[in-house]
RNA sequence: GCGCCUAUAGCUCAGUGGAUAGAGCAGUAGCCUUCGAAGCUAUGUGUCGGAGGUUCGAGUCCUCCUAGGCGCGCCA
């Protein structure tokens, strides 16, 4: 328990004792250091249940926090004072002396620093990407998985046991259209006439598909029906589509074909919505009564000629997910699917699990510019700048961290040429460069300091004077905010609270480095020094690796 | 028509119902014989889209309105 909880607890008895009111208590960091290191509103929302003067009612919290702290060996050293501020605020100050326990507690904890068991042993599936196998990945399909990898490195961190899952859409009308539109193509190559759909495909490696298959078989598939070509297409392109993200840097454990889900699957998925009465049967269709869970209207699952609607197969599919045993599963959709939300969250909680262990995250479309030129994303028609391009213009860590700093619900304007030309001022390096100088601080170090082992280094019981510096002081406080700041992304279901983070720690990095030399004559100082940057290029590896990207230790 | 998202500094964006709303970019002026100047320091900038409401307290919650984006199929 670390000392915030600590004190919390300690705010939360002396108000259960003394004040005969319910009210959620919280300890927050102020928004100045002139307000102390933590700070609690209850007198104002206790004074305002109890109609009292909000100060009167902090001054006796303050009397009652002060004797009780008394009494207390684990806290009596830490808290040096309690002070109440207009309008009823009670601001906690700290002994300095706490703050180089922060570095050993660091130290100690290395790797697992900020790290939490909280939600040890629970299951979670986190569904994302899942792009129709139709065409290679898009920008916006990048963000997805940036945005779903990072989450997932963050849930793992909560203790949870993350699984990461993208839903291969091989089956259905696209697919078939898919098969067309590359059948077209390769016959048009054989010098025969193909009628192409105005609603198929006609990108470019469309195209490339043909020309492959004419490589290989030369002109014996000419018989071959649009299944043949649709196979073939898909494959290819599952296969581009696997390379790009892992070229990205995201590994699924698994690609779930919807194709595999067999009939049996979808009939008892059916057959458990029909026992409850969800089931309505009309004009030869069937329907899930998705008006009741709020929908506008009732949905086909499967259609009047038998075939089953993505709809109904979706269903099974997430029953077969909560059968596979997962606690929550989180699924990321574009916002064109937002339409879709009402209806699956209905039908998961009709099938018998609480909604609330489905959780769906829209991430906004990405908008793709040139300068001022917006460049469409339609898959169909074949102009569009994958993500691969994009990646390979920008490079993975900013393409990465620029989609990892926003809202995942804020629409986002990816200027190429801004990210381009500003990329050597790109807040991502800012971060690896503060790491790659730290790197070299220790190398330094090493060469001035013949044996030095900076995990050796305690700064138990030493004076609090050694790292006194407004610089040293605010970056041990920062570095203290790491485990509430991915506990805070892990509940919000947000990633760019880190990203924020780790810009601010490294902003500190750098003042500090420009104010105070590390390696001094004098060798307490150096010590203590070293062991703070060693702390901060700790913190700032484990972030960058939550999300994804590189730390290198030179640029 | 209905639904979802967005609106905060010149630009791009943070902001967990709390204290004087913050960063970066762009502008200006400084800082390298000393651990990497991809850095640091200083400097000013706001009708938080508008109007009501809830609250001791609203950029944050509720209602309405405006503007932009997206979606509303027995498509996926």
């Amino acid at each position: 328990m670390d000392f915030r909880e600590t004190l919390l607890s300690l705010v939360e008895k002396v108000v259960k004792e003394n004040f005969s009111v319910q009210v959620s208590i919280s300890l927050q960091k102020p928004p100045k250091k002139e307000f102390g290191d933590f700070s609690t509103n209850i007198a104002m929302q206790i004074a305002s249940l109890r109609k009292e003067e909000p100060q009167e009612v902090g001054r006796e919290i303050i009397h009652k926090l002060k004797q009780r702290i008394r009494e207390d060996e684990q806290i009596k050293d830490k808290v040096k004072e309690i002070k109440l501020a207009p309008p009823g605020f009670i601001n906690f100050f700290l002994h300095q002396d706490s703050l180089l326990d922060v570095l050993e507690e660091i130290k100690r904890e290395g790797k697992d620093y900020g790290s939490s068991k909280a939600k040890k042993g629970k299951k979670i599936n986190i569904e994302f990407v899942s792009a129709n196998p139709t065409g290679p990945l898009t920008i916006a399909h990048g963000r997805q998985a940036a945005f779903g990898d990072a989450l997932a490195n963050i849930l793992k961190e909560q203790g949870y046991e993350v699984f990461r899952e993208y839903y291969v859409n091989d089956e259905g009308t696209q697919i078939d259209l898919l098969g067309e539109s590359v059948r077209a193509c390769y016959l048009h190559l054989l010098g025969e006439k193909a009628s192409f759909s105005e609603e198929g495909y006609k990108g470019d490696y469309i195209k490339a598909i043909a020309q492959q298959i004419f490589a290989q078989e030369g002109k014996s598939k000419k018989e071959e029906d649009k299944d043949f070509f649709a196979r073939f297409a898909l494959d290819s392109i599952l296969q581009e589509i696997k390379d790009d993200l892992k070229r990205f840097g995201v590994n699924f454990d698994l690609y779930f074909s919807q194709r595999s889900l067999t009939r049996e699957k979808i009939e008892k998925a059916i057959e458990t919505l029909d026992k409850k009465g969800y089931i309505l049967r009309k004009e030869g269709a069937i329907f899930f009564k998705s008006k009741e869970f709020g929908d506008d209207k009732d949905r086909v699952l499967v259609r009047s000629d038998g075939r089953i609607t993505y709809f109904g197969w979706d269903i099974a599919y997430h029953q077969d997910k909560y059968s596979r045993g997962f606690a929550k599963l989180i699924n990321l959709w574009g916002p064109d699917h937002h339409g879709y939300l009402k209806r699956l969250k209905g039908a998961i909680e009709a099938l018998g699990y609480p909604k609330e262990t489905l959780s769906i995250i829209i991430v906004q479309l990405v908008s793709l510019y040139r300068g001022k030129d917006k460049i469409p994303i339609s898959t169909r028609a074949g102009k569009f700048i994958t993500l691969r391009q994009v990646i390979e213009e920008i490079g993975k860590d900013a393409t990465r961290f620029f989609f990892l700093s926003r809202r995942s619900d804020s629409h986002l304007d990816f200027d190429l040429q801004l990210a381009k030309k500003k990329s050597l001022e790109n807040p991502v390096y800012y971060i690896q460069y503060a790491y790659a100088r730290i790197c070299n601080i220790l190398e330094f170090a090493k060469k001035e300091y013949k044996q030095i082992n900076i995990s050796s280094i305690s700064l138990k019981d030493k004076e609090s004077s050694l790292l006194n510096k407004k610089e040293e002081i605010e970056l041990i406080k920062k570095l203290s905010e790491f485990p509430s700041i991915l506990s805070l992304c892990a509940q919000k279901l947000e990633v760019h609270p880190l990203t924020t983070y780790l810009y601010e720690l490294s902003s500190l990095l750098h003042s500090f480095y420009n104010q105070h030399r590390v390696v001094t004559e004098n060798r307490e100082i150096t010590y203590a020094r070293l062991l703070l940057v060693y702390c901060t290029k700790l913190v700032i590896e484990k972030g960058l690796g939550v999300l994804g990207i590189s730390a290198p230790t030179r640029m």
